[in-house]
RNA sequence: GCCCGGGUGGUGGAAUCGGUAGACACGCAGGACUUAAAAUCCUGUUCGCCGAAAAAGCGAGUGCGGGUUCGAUUCCCGCCCCGGGCACCA
């Protein structure tokens, strides 16, 4: 019987797919496991081979853990809203629901030839209304809650209503607007729009003005994390800040948390710095300084600066404001107003992308001046677009000594730099060191920098001059889109204050809308609908959410994903719990991550859920790139050169279809034939063969050099095609594409399948019992495979089975005890030529029922009987086991393969290396 | 500039709480079976030296240069290169 993997694909496909095999329900007596993949945007091209490679890696390891008797969750869905869809839409005239379904069509049937073991009945799609009903549910409750700093957690409003009413705003801070204080009768005094108001500024989403990035080509505003470089992460086109009126995420207030979580789950290091990195949390001192000008607008006010280096108090040899603050033309004085007034127009004048592009030293003296607090000694206050506006207090003290910015603003500007930590400053570079000790520093002389910090804050504490001061670089973020397809807001304005729609009222069903232009005034394409924007008295929200709504808590809706009732009931996400296992990229660390994390933790403090950190661990798969075929074509003609003349011509470098090319030779006449410029190419061949060249990079159509899974899975299968991806190298790594190896892979799993069949004399397995041999190759086998599996060392398990596999060829092993538990090893990589075995061996049932093998110890242990020994070096005799060891060490040694053990003869310790059962080597 | 991660045969990659470097696979070379091909199987394959060849042996070898150690791909110090992230955050 041949091995027609086609046949035996498609059978076991549709058997699954009928018996609803892979079906999971929420009551078990097993322990639960949830294996969850990042699901994707069901883009227009649809898969390549680099898309499934953590969705193997998930499937390897959640039919795995099901072996080990788990019940294990491991879904898949859809982000269906967002902007590609739309920007198709608009191109080519199709609507995006339309163009969303064939998409994920697409991608369905792509996912079903792989073999996967979702449980489709679980899938979500965050575009449909079934599902964004919950997402505007979830809004709402964010909408309808407020951050209390004392207790770290998110509060009802009503509750916060209840406290201003009672006190005020005394212990309770406004997020939104650090200088607003009432008392309670001033709250009662208030009518209900600034009460409103007031409330907005507390919301966890909220509504105000601020700077947004905007972005004129999409149309819309980005949140940070979209933006990248001054341009917008898809499409590359130029953002530019924008005054606007926006919903937010209140997402600052989590900071603590979001930083503090990190310690809690299993991330990569890199991960976890890049999400801390953009947490940004900083340790330092919030100063004030009196004022000195003539303009009688700063009379009596303070200049208030921000710094984490308040030991180099003494060191301030000017100060910068940035030239946004309103506190620019309070302090300036009427000899600098001309100036100052050209500099702010040059501010002005520079888009953020020149900023970015080129840093320039660029400022303006104000006229002003603070005093030293401890100095006699009057400061300069200039202006300069190199502080930030939006940090701090958008105001620093500049010590040019140990700062390269400061010191390169007061070389630029002929300020006299005052050195506080003697021989570590040269005077030609800034030398930012905690580790001088502090010279011309008053109070501080002598105290080693890193100490003096707080010796500095405590005196200016002391002094009422300043305070300790934390800061977060996070930015709330930015939870509007002036785009069709995403979720509607459940909020209708009257006048300024903005209504929620009762949950009875959800879902908000986004309208049907065939042409997608902006609507006035940067608003939605969604103004456009008169009849839609009206209502009861009132005008909707007409922004929609962004693609990052959906995806914040899709996780839990897999758990209970017909709920009409509830986003997911309490009962389900408590059987759950958090995701075990995700997999996905990194381009989600500072986005998605950071969301679905805020998310979580506002659903935990409200009670809805029973855990604040979605994700317990985190791996990410490395992208597979793609390995691009160049041809040379001679500049002007058209004539083409092999890639070993090329240096001879001057030429131009063209993309071929990889599917041209055989390793690197090129089928000049398939080429020909692939585009009419080429139908008359002529072609300079090294011996009669077109040599290409070839560069690793991005796998894209533009490159011709998309392999597709449906291509690899028709020609060699899909247990194939999962082992290859696996057997590429490690899943957290980049690697290109290469289909050549796949046959040393397709030959493994050929060779599995003449273990119970042959091509002549049909069946060959046995009923025979396994030999001792046979057993010792196998256990070693599973012992290797289970532990690299369970170490998501995949590459290294498919050696193992390769290495397995040889050896019970070897040793003619077709005995059906044995080859029954290989299946069920092997079923997790290649679920279809397993699960066909398990039938033709008249197995009962489902190799997915079955169980485990558990590794025989002492099939690994006979073979160590005696090994050479050296003692330091030197090859001395053959060692048994009696010397001293006891038959549990020697399975511990033989377990691992290489243990050390210690034990005590007469007084010094020594330890004996086990090599591979070949040596042992005992050091004094 | 700062912070991570990484440099191992012709190729993808094994092996690191220090212990036979190069597992497994691709490719390549040779061979068996075959009229032939496909498929399958076997042998060899880090480099250099010695040899007609085989066997055996010798020497070098995990980016470069030092160090610790009986022993270093693994640990320490100093460089070089590649990939990723952040980038006026005071």
């Amino acid at each position: 019987m041949e091995y027609a993997f086609r046949d035996i694909e498609r059978k076991w496909q549709d058997n699954w797919k009928q018996s609803n095999a892979y079906k999971v329900h929420n009551e078990s007596s097993k322990p639960k496991y949830y294996v969850l993949d990042m699901f994707p945007y069901p883009s227009g091209a649809g898969l390549h081979v680099g898309h499934p490679l953590g969705y193997i890696a998930s499937d390897i390891f959640s039919r795995y853990k099901r072996l080990k008797g788990f019940n294990v969750l491991h879904p898949m869905g859809y982000d269906s809203f967002g902007l590609p869809a739309e920007q198709y839409a608009i191109e080519h005239g199709i609507p995006p629901a339309v163009s969303t379904d064939a998409n994920i069509n697409t991608f369905r049937s792509q996912l079903d030839k792989i073999g996967f073991c979702y449980d489709w009945d679980r899938e979500v799609r965050t575009s449909s209304p079934d599902y964004y009903k919950w997402t505007q549910w979830i809004f709402l409750q964010l909408f309808d809650s407020w951050f209390d700093r004392q207790h770290q957690k998110a509060r009802r409003i009503s509750e916060l209503e209840a406290i201003f009413g009672k006190e005020g705003n005394v212990s309770h801070t406004c997020p939104g607007d650090r200088k607003l204080h009432f008392n309670a009768e001033a709250w009662q005094a208030y009518d209900n729009v600034r009460q409103q108001a007031i409330l907005m500024h507390y919301r966890l989403a909220y509504c105000g003005v601020g700077e947004v990035n905007w972005c004129e080509a999409l149309g819309t505003v980005l949140a940070n994390d979209e933006v990248i470089n001054g341009v917008s992460e898809r499409g590359g086109h130029p953002v530019v800040k924008k005054k606007l009126r926006q919903w937010y995420l209140r997402i600052t207030e989590y900071a603590e948390r979001l930083l503090a979580g990190l310690q809690t789950v299993d991330f990569s290091d890199s991960m976890k710095e890049m999400q801390s990195n953009w947490i940004g949390k900083s340790f330092g001192a919030e100063i004030d300084f009196n004022l000195v000008s003539e303009n009688q607008l700063a009379a009596g006010k303070q200049l208030r600066v921000y710094t984490t280096r308040p030991d180099t108090i003494f060191g301030v040899d000017f100060m910068v404001i940035a030239p946004e603050l309103a506190l620019v033309l309070e302090i300036t004085t009427s000899a600098q107003m001309d100036a100052v007034g050209q500099y702010l127009d040059y501010v002005n004048s520079r888009s953020e992308r020149e900023r970015m592009a080129e840093k320039r030293i660029s400022g303006v003296f104000s006229g002003a001046y603070v005093q030293h607090p401890f100095e006699d000694r009057l400061i300069p206050v200039w202006i300069s677009e190199y502080v930030l506006a939006g940090y701090g207090t958008g105001a620093i003290m500049a010590v040019p000594c140990g700062d390269e910015r400061d010191f390169k603003f007061a070389k630029h500007f002929d300020i006299p730099v005052t050195n506080i930590i003697g021989a570590h400053f040269n005077g030609e570079d800034a030398n930012p060191t905690k580790d001088a000790v502090l010279e011309n520093s008053g109070f501080l002389n002598g105290l080693l920098m890193r100490d003096a910090i707080l010796v500095a804050i405590d005196k200016l504490e002391e002094m009422g001059i300043g305070k300790r001061q934390t800061n977060y670089k996070i930015r709330d973020a930015a939870f509007s889109r002036q785009r069709y397809w995403g979720e509607p807001f459940p909020v209708i304005w009257h006048n300024e204050t903005a209504k929620t729609l009762p949950e009875a009222d959800l879902p908000v069903l986004l309208p049907e809308l065939s042409d997608l232009k902006p609507g006035p005034d940067a608003q939605g394409p969604l103004a456009n609908l008169p009849d839609w924007v009206q209502s009861n008295g009132g005008i909707r929200e007409v922004n929609t959410m962004p693609g990052y709504a959906g995806s914040s808590w899709y996780f839990l809706r897999y758990m209970d994903p017909a709920n009409g009732q509830e986003f997911c009931s309490r009962k389900a996400s408590d059987y759950w719990g958090q995701v075990d296992l995700y997999i996905g990229g990194t381009e989600h660390a500072v986005g998605h991550l950071l969301y679905s994390r805020m998310w979580s933790k506002a659903l935990f403090d409200l009670g809805y859920i029973g855990f604040d950190e979605p994700f317990k661990r985190l791996v990410n798969q490395g992208k597979i790139g793609g390995d691009s075929r160049l041809v040379y074509r001679i500049r002007g003609t058209k004539q083409f050169v092999s890639a070993g003349f090329k240096s001879q011509y001057e030429t131009d470098e063209l993309h071929v279809d990889v599917s041209l090319v055989d390793g690197f030779n090129l089928d000049m006449e398939g080429f020909t034939k692939w585009k009419p410029d080429f139908a008359d190419a002529t072609f300079i061949t090294e011996d009669g063969v077109y040599k290409c060249g070839s560069r690793l990079e991005k796998m894209s159509k533009r490159y011709f050099n998309v392999v597709n899974p449906d291509d690899i899975v028709s020609q060699y299968g899909a247990d194939t095609f999962r082992m290859y991806e696996m057997f590429l190298g490690p899943v957290e790594q980049d690697k290109p594409w290469d289909t050549k190896g796949i046959e040393g892979v397709h030959r493994f799993i050929k060779k599995f399948w003449r273990l119970f069949f042959d091509a002549e004399k049909g069946a060959v397995f046995t009923n025979t019992p396994a030999s001792d041999a046979a057993w010792k190759a196998f256990y070693r086998m599973v012992k290797k495979v289970e532990e690299d599996t369970s170490k998501f060392s995949f590459n290294t398990a498919v050696s193992g089975f390769m290495i397995g596999v040889n050896e019970l060829t070897d040793l003619k092993c077709h005995s059906l005890e044995l080859l029954e538990k290989l299946l069920v090893v092997l079923s997790p990589y290649a679920p279809h030529i397993t699960e066909e075995l398990w039938s033709c061996i008249g197995k009962e049932g489902s190799v997915l029922e079955a169980e485990y093998p558990v590794v025989q110890v002492q099939y690994l242990v006979e073979s160590t009987r005696e090994y050479p020994v050296a003692i330091n070096g030197k090859t001395r005799t053959t060692m048994n086991l009696d010397l001293g060891i006891t038959q549990d060490e020697v399975e511990k040694l033989v377990l691992a393969d290489q243990v050390v053990i210690k034990w005590l003869e007469g007084k010094s310790p020594k330890k004996i290396i086990y090599v591979k059962g070949k040596m042992i080597n005992v050091v004094v």
